[in-house]
DNA sequence: CCGTATCCACCATGATACTG
DNA sequence: CAGTATCATGGTGGATACGG
């Protein structure tokens, strides 16, 4: 079990800068090579494993699960499955997440006018 | 020159979502292993390479070089050098990393939410 | 003091094939 | 449909030593 461990890229940044530097961790959270393209496409809504596949399409299926393996266990997705034939399983942002949506607007603008400057 | 290219990581994400998820661009930039790290310190002030090396314990020169390197490329950091004996090279945050700040507080502020959910 | 150069290890990712 | 298993690889960062 977990395989995925805790993600040792960025560790020392929580080790070097402690309290002093605490959003640290929320970059941590969201710096997978995937985790941002899932998260715009589940600010839409839930979405099933393929569907998700469909709109990332580079993504393969072991990088996709891995990374929504991770987000499960870092509280951004829930994983709902449905018992049934054929299989069916629905990814969904957890409240967190969701609030993250006015920073990731904000991200987006300070990205854009600093790309203009260069 | 340019050993350090265009940051292979989240490269895919940026082809994948295009304009509907712009905010990877500047999750990119900041996502550096030390590039959080830096700029934190940069916060207060401007800097010399050693003072970092000095707040950054664990970073190695190497390192420490790499990123300002790339900082600098990214527009991020201004590096001043003063053609003294011994040499000086001061460190600096751009205006449009200055702007950060208050994205990063809430940023901060979130993920100390999440954190405390789970 | 402020770096570069070189070597090396590891881990994240990719490709491909297979399964309940 | 929604994954796992396995193998291969190369980028990223660490250690160490040297240089202007």
């Amino acid at each position: 079990m977990s395989k995925i461990k805790e993600n040792s890229t960025h560790q020392a940044n929580k080790n070097s800068l402690g309290e002093i530097c605490a959003e640290v961790y929320a970059i941590n959270l969201l710096s997978g090579q995937w985790t941002l393209a899932i998260c715009c496409h589940l600010f839409e809504g839930r979405l099933r494993f393929g569907e998700l596949k469909k709109r990332i399409p580079q993504i393969t299926e072991r990088m996709l699960t891995l990374q929504l393996r991770k987000m499960e266990e870092d509280g951004l997705v829930t994983r709902t499955v449905y018992p049934e034939v054929p299989p069916r399983v629905e990814y969904e942002l957890t409240e967190s997440t969701h609030e993250l949506k006015p920073i990731f607007q904000q991200l987006q603008a300070w990205g854009d006018r600093h790309k203009a400057r260069l």
